[in-house]
RNA sequence: GGGCGCUUAGCUCAGUUGGUUAGAGCACUUCUUUUACACAGAAGGGGUCGGGGGUUCGAGUCCCUCAGCGCCCACCA
């Protein structure tokens, strides 16, 4: 292979579908150890987990963007550890979503309603939908660099899962946990489903408080006696179509007196009981209540307690049915603005007044759920509520961030049976069948016949199940169950379940309860659950807002047009294309576990500027690499407290380092936190410093092959410890560091690597030898000297080419300057020949500007550009800085502190006060 | 009505067993086309960590309290 010019900017435009494509044909993305192939060991511990499914039907958002990024970093670090990796994606078929969808579809295009198609006809269209769109989404997936094992890839709907669900059902239902029947659930006309309690959203809305009376029977009133009434306040004047009753409180005054009376619903003329409850609230509205069990959740538990008739008056699109007399037919809220008026015309009317409430919506279609009571299937959820409660409690589930445990208890411990039949035709239909005389067959083979009466003359239940029934299946339905496959036998449980908080009741808490339910064992062992991202504002993306950014746009750059309001400012030009990396670092580093991230796309910027960086040191260390031909090592790095220099020491001190802290924080799940660490290393360490040194280093024979070895080094643990965050442009790079380092005379470095750096180890943290503490020290201490000179050059405006002279004294560190003076001179723009012989000085030099660090003195005779005046105000400048800080010493040294605070501590800060003492001292001699 | 989160530099955010001159990115000022990088380098300005109280030798960090913002759960018509 020719050694090729690198270019000067990283192109991840067409590195990544390429380094994409190489691991997936490399056969990266399965795990190492695989049960179904030779070779097998069981011993060699698998880390799992099971991708939120997307929709089938759905396009990529950042919601998608943040989960893979999570997920792929946990999966390639663990990869990286050696674990057996295994990330098994999917799809979820997201009945009402889809279902939707090629409604809508259907209607543009073919001007036919799903009615007018029939069932079957319908779920065939809808499966050629899902064959033609499906893998859409799992595409986009594989552009931000997941690297999920996609021979392992499900579908809610797919032969197996299907399976898995049937079983599922049946078993429920055989243990009793299932059951039928006629409850008040939530409807949604506009769908015309029942819905579950969880996909109704409540929203604060300005509705009309209705106040009206209940005319007392058989009192048509008199001159003596006017009629009497109860006044009754309501937000839906069409429900006093189903009241069966008013109630009041036991102990209300004001209406004791009528309770067992009957009054009259109005317009229909039908005699109702007035009774007494407690839950009526004296205080609020008239203190009488209406009752309508039929479409109402409290009053239907009120109905129960009395006894009370319950009356349906909407039919399945909310219009008013044939127990609503001459409104039948009528929209509900028809309904209601008609009975109001002819309320009126009757002289029932009180008053209307503006009202603020919360207003039942469903979470597809948006319009107002009514209550109502309806045949639906229901799983008894106490019992699994428990286990799943217990499983957290216990510890065998651990969430991340700990708070969300509370969320956690607080709605198992409040749960109520989870409706999961659905009105639907796009799902898994409800394994159930009845014969004309009523009997229920329910199998997990298509029956021919009635189980009870042997009537072939059955029929499946028309309903199809919730969705979350078969999400709730997936981290083992995926595997295999219920068939004992290998997979599940090794895989499972899986290890974590990474997903948005928002998921926690609809998918996290039913996954638990259903692993433990069918397979008695927890699912995962860790909830690891990240937060909502929203625009540069906080404000929820939303496509009715236009607020939202598509990822990608960010990954491929987008024409201004496209790009929402405040986009169109930030980028008059549209969006640059910034890459996959760029966006995933920022969505690990730019929040914090559990907490919503506001995505700031100049932040993205700066982290494609990033791998622009990383890849430009990459270009550096390679053509160190390639430049010294074969030049053997003069002789190799031994030790940090032999042959190493001063730089080479510090690098590798500051890198165990960030291997230590990186791991600690991997383990703690600070995934943001390492990623910060390991940017800054990388920029402000090693490229800033040791870069530059470096090539100093190079220029002497002595040096030149450790320096380009510890470049090699310590850039190739950078690229390890980056990859999980950024795969991409650190493959890439990798690539050409370990062809580079091959083909050199230090190829015995690369000879054991991998591939491919997907596979490569991670770097393993090691104690502290005791040698690095004094090593930094040191090195900091260049460094305070080299940022001194640079910035007394900056004041006094010496410009960067010019080189100038310089005396440095120094008492105890002077063997160290002497052996660092040529990268203090190169760093700091020195005259190398220029600079004395470092050595005790009595006086300084004339003309000179001074510098004190400490013990360190340094003098740079910049005759004629020093305006001598200001030169003292500068030094009494510093000199009251390091009295100041003196002062806050002795204080601190003087209080309770010195007893009280660590040993260590305190030393420390003796050390910095004698620090500070010292060049207090040394600045007084000068002004004098 | 319960519960949770947030409030740190102009903006968006880190800051996990409390450790002493509080960090990053962007923006801002000055300088530099120095042979890895101008998607860069060097130097700098900018914060009484929402208010108040407490614990402690020491509080952005722990406790109490108040305020503002956001979210979740909850059947007051």
């Amino acid at each position: 292979m020719t050694k090729q010019e690198l270019p000067k900017a990283y192109d991840f435009k067409s590195t990544e579908p390429r380094i994409y494509a190489m691991w997936e044909a490399g056969g990266f993305f399965q795990p190492h150890n695989d049960p179904n192939k030779p070779g097998f060991d069981p011993n060699v511990e698998p880390f799992v987990i099971s991708i939120p499914p997307p929709n089938v039907t759905g396009e990529l958002h950042l919601g998608h963007a943040m989960f893979v990024s999570v997920e792929d970093l946990m999966i390639r670090y663990h990869r990286m550890k050696g674990y057996s990796t295994l990330w098994v994606p999917g799809t979820d078929h997201a009945g009402i979503a889809t279902q939707l969808m090629v409604e809508r579809d259907l209607l543009q295009k073919e001007e036919v309603t799903r009615e007018e198609l029939g069932r079957d006809e319908f779920v065939k269209r809808t499966w050629e939908w899902k064959h033609k769109y499906g893998n859409i989404i799992t595409n986009q997936i594989r552009r931000l660099g997941a690297s999920c094992d996609w021979s392992r890839e499900r579908f809610t709907l797919d032969d197996g899962l299907s399976r898995a669900v049937r079983e599922a059902f049946v078993r429920l239902y055989e243990k009793g946990l299932i059951y039928r029947g006629p409850r008040l659930i939530n409807w949604s006309p506009g769908l015309k489903t029942a819905v579950s309690d969880l996909e109704v959203e409540y929203e604060e809305e300005d509705v009309t408080l209705y106040y009206f009376k209940y005319m007392l029977a058989g009192r048509g009133g008199s001159r003596s006696a006017p009629p009497e009434y109860i006044p009754v306040a309501t937000i839906r004047p069409e429900t006093i179509l189903g009241d069966t009753a008013v109630a009041v409180h036991p102990e209300d005054e004001r209406y004791k007196k009528y309770i067992g009376k009957t009054v009259i619903v109005p317009i229909l003329n039908r005699e109702i009981p007035v009774i007494a409850d407690e839950y009526v609230s004296m205080e609020f509205g008239t203190g009488a209540l209406k009752i309508t069990p039929g479409h109402d959740p409290n009053d239907y538990a009120i109905a129960q307690r009395h006894n009370l008739p319950i009356i349906s008056m909407l039919d399945k699109e909310a219009k008013v049915n044939e127990n609503g007399g001459k409104y039948q037919g009528q929209d509900r809220f028809e309904a209601r603005k008609n009975m109001w008026a002819d309320m009126k015309k009757a002289g029932l009317v009180i008053k209307e007044e503006p009202y603020r409430t919360t207003i039942p919506r469903s979470q597809r279609g948006g319009e107002i759920v009514e209550p109502m009571i309806s045949e639906q299937w229901f799983v008894k959820i106490e019992s699994l509520a428990k286990a799943g409660l217990d499983a957290v409690r216990d510890g065998r589930i651990k969430i991340v961030p700990e708070r969300f445990e509370k969320i956690y208890f607080n709605w198992l411990e409040n749960i109520k049976d989870w409706c999961i039949s659905r009105q639907l035709w796009w799902g898994h239909r409800i394994p159930v069948w009845y014969c004309p005389d009523g009997h229920m067959t329910v199998t997990r083979e298509d029956p021919t016949q009635c189980a009870a009466c042997g009537s072939k003359e059955i029929r499946q239940d028309d309903d199809v199940l919730d969705t979350w029934f078969s999400s709730g299946l997936w981290p083992f339905s995926t595997l295999g169950w219920p068939q004992q496959t290998a997979d599940l036998k090794y895989f499972y449980p899986t290890t974590y379940m990474e997903t948005g908080y928002d998921i926690l009741f609809f998918w996290v808490a039913r996954m638990i309860m259903m692993g433990l339910e069918f397979t008695g064992e927890i699912p995962f062992n860790t909830v690891y659950l990240h937060g909502t991202v929203r625009d540069q504002f906080g404000r929820r993306m939303s496509k009715t807002k236009g607020n939202g950014i598509d990822p990608l746009w960010v990954l491929d750059g987008a024409p201004v047009e496209a790009l929402p309001d405040y986009a169109q400012k930030q980028y008059p030009k549209g969006l640059p294309a910034m890459g996959t990396d760029a966006l995933r670092f920022t969505l690990l580093t730019a929040g914090s576990p559990g907490n919503d991230l506001n995505l700031n796309l100049e932040r993205v910027e700066s982290n494609r500027n990033f791998a622009n960086k990383l890849w430009n040191i990459g270009r550096f260390v390679i053509n160190a690499i390639d430049g010294l031909g074969d030049q053997r090592p003069k002789a190799s790095l031994q030790s940090p407290t032999s042959n190493y220099t001063l730089a080479d020491s510090w690098i590798w001190a500051k890198l165990q380092q960030l291997v230590r802290d990186v791991e600690r924080n991997f383990q703690n799940f600070q995934y943001g936190q390492a990623g910060q660490q390991i940017y800054d290393f990388i920029w402000s360490d090693f490229a800033d410093w040791y870069v530059e040194i470096a090539k100093e280093q190079m220029k002497s024979d002595d040096t030149r092959t450790s320096t380009v070895e510890t470049l090699a080094r310590v850039f190739d643990t950078c690229l390890r410890l980056l990859h999980p965050f950024t795969p991409f442009v650190t493959e890439e790079i990798w690539g050409h560091l370990r062809s580079s380092i091959l083909q050199s005379s230090l190829s015995r470095l690369a000879r054991d690597w991998t591939p491919a750096l997907i596979v490569a180890k991670f770097p393993q943290p090691r104690q502290p030898e005791g040698w690095e503490e004094a090593k930094v020290a040191d090195f900091e201490l260049i460094q305070e000297i080299v940022r001194s000179i640079r910035n007394l050059r900056a004041e006094k405006n010496v410009a960067p080419s010019k080189k100038i002279p310089a005396t440095i004294i120094s008492g105890e560190r002077v063997d160290l300057l002497k052996a660092q003076s040529p990268i203090i001179a190169t760093l700091a723009g020195l005259d190398q020949s220029q600079i004395s012989n470092l050595k005790f000085l009595q006086d300084k030099p004339a003309d000179s500007a001074s510098l004190v660090i400490g013990s360190v003195e340094i003098y740079l005779p910049l005759a004629g550009m020093v305006d001598l005046s200001g030169e003292k105000s500068r030094l009494e400048k510093e000199l009251k800085e390091a009295e100041s800080h003196i002062a806050r010493l002795e204080k601190l040294l003087s209080s309770d502190f010195a007893g009280k605070a660590p040993p260590a501590l305190v030393q420390k800060e003796r050390d910095k006060l004698a620090g500070y003492k010292d060049t207090a001292e040394k600045l007084k001699t000068q002004l004098k």
